[in-house]
DNA sequence: ACCTGAACACCGTTCAAGT
DNA sequence: ACCTGAACACCGTTCAAGT
């Protein structure tokens, strides 16, 4: 049971480290394995190295994350097939949320992480020049991006959470009991509405979509004279 | 050094357990230490038992969570001061969001967590009854009440990232670097629009819940004609 | 049925020491 | 400067065994 003394170079010349070869590898994982188990730990045990060595070039496992998502924003472009610019930017949000959608635990990540990656900016940068076309003033388009991608984040984030979550077929069937069951006496408008408080019969996202581009377009950014 | 066979009531008789005694205990351990302090091996020490123990009355960390964060919806009431029902339901929003600031972490947890305690119902009655007194159709009323929790909740999520984060300063004043940085040739809308991006300069959030009712009493649900 | 000790399988981050 | 082993201080959840 003597320890072997392995070989110097049993892997052909361990690479040197770096922010890209960590991200490269934390990548990998996520695809294999899911955002959970893209841990500082396990990154680390993939270079063959311990936890440790990352934090030279990594400050945080938010740090990883963030850098796994911004790494996925890569794919989304401009869409320029239709004439209406309003069109146009949905279609943009939708590939944004089609993202999200897919790896749900980013929804999550992106909720509480501020991004700021290249590809991230350039999200932005389209939504502006799309709400310029559009015609919506300066003032109201620096503002109306944060919302729009906000809204678009969330509802990945919110969504995310009752696919992946293994309680979400007793945690929605029970809530759907809740609301059928509401008492028409301290409820009564959830017992009205009933099971379309639920439903997403209809473009649910899209009517979303609409009533934050519509509100965009018609609320002046400083008659706020509450 | 003998173990002493501790008196049978060194405390006057442990309580039995039961799922109220332990929200209890968790909702003490998140005034004094904070919401990542409520973990399940926590809250079982300080009822002087063992994590396993809880499992029979809580089935997930998420779900005590959840339990905590409405038992601090409890405090909401509809306000009733002013006539005009949409500053009524901007004020309603506005203390849902109160809690939400005050508690940041818990805004992230109810992103995820699909909120269905007897307080978030409260609210969503309290909500639904503004619509209708606005004179928002029924089915646009069902969708609405989502949309502004959904946009309330997100953006206390939002705020709470880069308030509770240490890494909070460097990451703001890096993004606003990026921003000011921002290469005209690439990114022109964001060049232009600059700090104004990021400033909450006027009632930003005023100016989202005006756009999200404006665009709620506009939109009709079937128009979807894309 | 309820409760428990102990174990399984992990975490993030820091630090002193090496190269 | 960069890299590392080892340690510190934790996690959630399950399971076999007890009462």
């Amino acid at each position: 049971m003597a320890k072997q003394p392995r070989s110097r170079r049993e892997r052909p010349s361990k690479p040197a480290l770096s922010r890209e070869g960590i991200i490269v590898a934390a990548l990998a994982l996520f695809h294999e394995e899911g955002l959970a188990k893209v841990t500082m730990r396990r990154v680390a045990a993939v270079l063959d190295t311990g936890p440790a060595s990352l934090y030279v070039y990594i400050s945080d496992t938010e740090d990883l994350h963030a850098e796994i998502l911004d790494a996925l924003l890569a794919g989304i472009a401009e869409p320029s097939s239709p004439d209406d610019w309003h069109e146009r930017l949905k279609g943009t949000l939708r590939s944004y949320m089609a993202v999200l959608f897919e790896h749900p635990e980013l929804a999550r990540m992106a909720m509480s992480t501020m991004p700021s990656g290249p590809n991230y900016l350039a999200l932005v940068e389209t939504i502006l020049a799309l709400l310029k076309e559009g015609g919506v003033p300066d003032g109201q388009a620096a503002w109306a991006v944060d919302l729009l991608l906000l809204f678009a984040t969330a509802q990945a984030a919110e969504k995310a959470a009752w696919k992946a979550s293994a309680r979400s077929p007793s945690d929605f069937s029970s809530l759907a009991k809740i609301i059928e069951t509401a008492d028409a006496e301290t409820l009564p408008n959830i017992a009205r509405l009933g099971a379309d408080l639920l439903s997403g019969r209809g473009d649910r996202l899209g009517w979303g979509f609409d009533v934050l581009i519509n509100g965009i377009l018609e609320t002046r950014r400083m008659e706020t004279k509450s």
